[in-house]
DNA sequence: CCAGACGTTGTT
DNA sequence: GTCTGG
DNA sequence: CCAGACGTTGTT
DNA sequence: GTCTGG
């Protein structure tokens, strides 16, 4: 699965990477340990209503999706993925799965492996440190302790899609976020695709990712700890 | 009809 | 919001 | 995901 | 043990 992870390129790369026409909001840090309710980038498409092409955007977003019935914040860490195999038809998310999609800048992600002796942290990431694209959704929640006209009123939350993990991963943990392969990005983010057959065509085929497991050290455990010896292999 | 859930992971 | 269970 | 808290009363 | 916060 996916429950703590690192995207640790400034927005000007990440804008390059994947064809992002404007930025909306503050840059965003990068990090290398992302935990859930912190604020992440989203990458996603704003359809012209005029039947044009739609606008690739990237902004922030919580991460931990607050479906529009929520009633406060509190679900949102219980949100942080969605399983690919059920996302279309599940009311917390295929209203989002429809609607709503984007992709989660990334470099790798962080699994804790159950052993005898306790939990042994993994980083997992591309072949050559390349970019990771993670599928994902995203909500508008209005947060009912808001005022109507507060700008902060409008509260973005995203989560993250998971699969089943493949054989060599597997040995690590049974579940795998769904990463986008560049040329499939386009295909996620098209606010045209609202149909759910569609959506599930997309998913059937986004194949298996080739992701290099790397054993780091205990101190990624904390949210704390956020710096680049946190990828640093372990002894 | 209204009330209550709506999710994932992991562990048992 | 929308579905399920009572 | 892991880490860290987990409570009340009353007073400032 | 279980929930909340990051």
């Amino acid at each position: 699965m996916c429950g703590r992870y690192v995207s640790a390129r400034n927005d000007h790369e990440l804008r390059l990477l994947f064809d992002v026409e404007r930025r909306v909001g503050e840059a965003l840090a990068p990090s290398y340990n992302i935990a859930p309710t912190q604020h992440v980038r989203i990458v996603r498409e704003e359809a012209d209503g005029d039947g044009g092409a739609a606008v690739r955007e990237m902004r922030n977003a919580r991460w931990g999706l607050l479906p529009v019935w929520a009633k406060d914040r509190r679900m949102a860490s219980r949100l942080i993925n969605a399983r690919s195999e059920t996302v279309t038809d599940k009311p917390a998310f295929r209203a989002a799965a429809a609607r709503r999609r984007c992709v989660l800048p990334a470099d790798g992600y962080y699994e804790w492996q159950k052993t005898a002796g306790g939990k042994v942290p993994y980083y997992l990431h591309g072949p050559e440190e390349e970019a990771l694209a993670f599928a994902g959704l995203y909500e508008r929640w209005a947060d009912p302790g808001v005022g109507g006209d507060d700008p902060d009123r409008w509260v973005w939350t995203c989560t993250v899609l998971t699969r089943p993990a493949s054989d060599s991963l597997g040995r690590i943990h049974d579940r795998a976020p769904v990463v986008l392969p560049v040329d499939m990005v386009g295909d996620w983010l098209d606010p045209e695709a609202t149909a759910k057959e569609r959506v599930r065509e997309i998913l059937d085929a986004v194949p298996e990712p080739h992701l290099v497991p790397r054993r780091v050290g205990g101190a990624v455990g904390s949210p704390r700890n956020n710096d680049p010896s946190l990828l640093a292999e372990a002894d």
